[in-house]
DNA sequence: CTAAACTTTCAGTAATTACTGAAAGTTTAA
DNA sequence: TTAAACTTTCAGTAATTACTGAAAGTTTAG
């Protein structure tokens, strides 16, 4: 493959890394610079990404920023460069559990919180409405739970324990 | 619990729920009249709906549209009565499979042909940056298909075959 | 038929979310 | 110190996404 391709191919995806993000609720531009770095050899520096991507200094820091919040993307300095560069975690298991325990601290954790707060309220169980509403709830909220602690038990758990099981179990 | 207590609840609930979506990549409107369908025990029309969520008919209309083709509503009719009536899943495990099979399908599937196409191009394999793109490219593709059937397995069983079997192995 | 009851569409607009770039802030080498 | 190198912030703007409501389309009872 010729060096044009490659750069083709790595756009392409980079360009589908994003709108995968799109659909996950992850902005674009943050897909994108995580693809990038994913496939990057060396730390990239935030001129490097803005002229890669062709975005700001504004985006690029912003989401280079939230992208270290979010555990996936490493600030690497070297001595004697004043710049910063960023270095994208890159084995795929260790990005999987990241996400999974960073959407379940951001995002779950508070549904369950919501849903067992409200369940607990005690509502009127002879009003068809309220008993509905009331079953409901506890049923969601179990089943959040469940699923919680499953995810919860599988991020912290080393891929090589988990994934031969999982293909054996559910292939 | 009286009366006003639980509508408050009820709409608290709604409007959580509309935020999850949200932060999921689902619009609003369509997880509040999901999550609203969910907890109403008869089936709804559009305009109770559009009454309840304060949305216009066209919103109403086009959501509704939009949660009957995920399959998580069905359209339900009354004899003698021309309206159309609404009515979601309400058992929580079939709900999460019936999500679980449409993300699969409309997001996990082309991002999958797609990682399988582009690492399957031939690459310079002495070239450094070609190389970690390529190796890059086949772990994502790997693992990605191994959630992906373990996935479309764990949402075409028996909800008594798998949850305890996960409580009892995860919990 | 046909007119009332109901559903769908879609152009225009509003709301939300993301981005830019210049200015302010910070760090460090000399 | 101080000035160059670099990073962060944020007000203004652009892009995207979602929504409205009136008009067009469809169905059915009579």
């Amino acid at each position: 493959m010729n060096d044009a391709d490659f750069k083709k191919t790595r756009m392409e995806f980079i360009a589908q890394w994003g709108t995968l993000g799109s659909s996950w609720g992850i902005n674009r531009t943050m897909a994108q610079i995580h693809a990038l770095l994913m496939i990057s050899v060396e730390p990239l520096h935030t001129n490097e990404v803005m002229e890669e991507l062709k975005v700001s200094r504004g985006n690029a820091n912003a989401n280079l920023r939230d992208l270290v919040g979010w555990g996936l993307v490493r600030r690497v300095t070297y001595p004697g460069d004043r710049k910063e560069y960023f270095d994208a975690e890159k084995d795929v298991w260790t990005m999987f559990c990241t996400i999974a325990r960073e959407r379940k601290r951001r995002e779950i954790d508070p549904v369950l919180k919501l849903l067992k707060d409200s369940s607990a309220q005690s509502l009127n169980q002879n009003d068809a409405a309220q008993k509905l509403f009331s079953d409901q709830l506890s049923e969601l909220a179990d089943f959040v739970s469940t699923a919680d602690q499953v995810l919860g038990k599988v991020a912290r758990s080393e891929k090589s324990k988990v994934m031969p099981f999982l293909l054996k179990r559910f292939k």
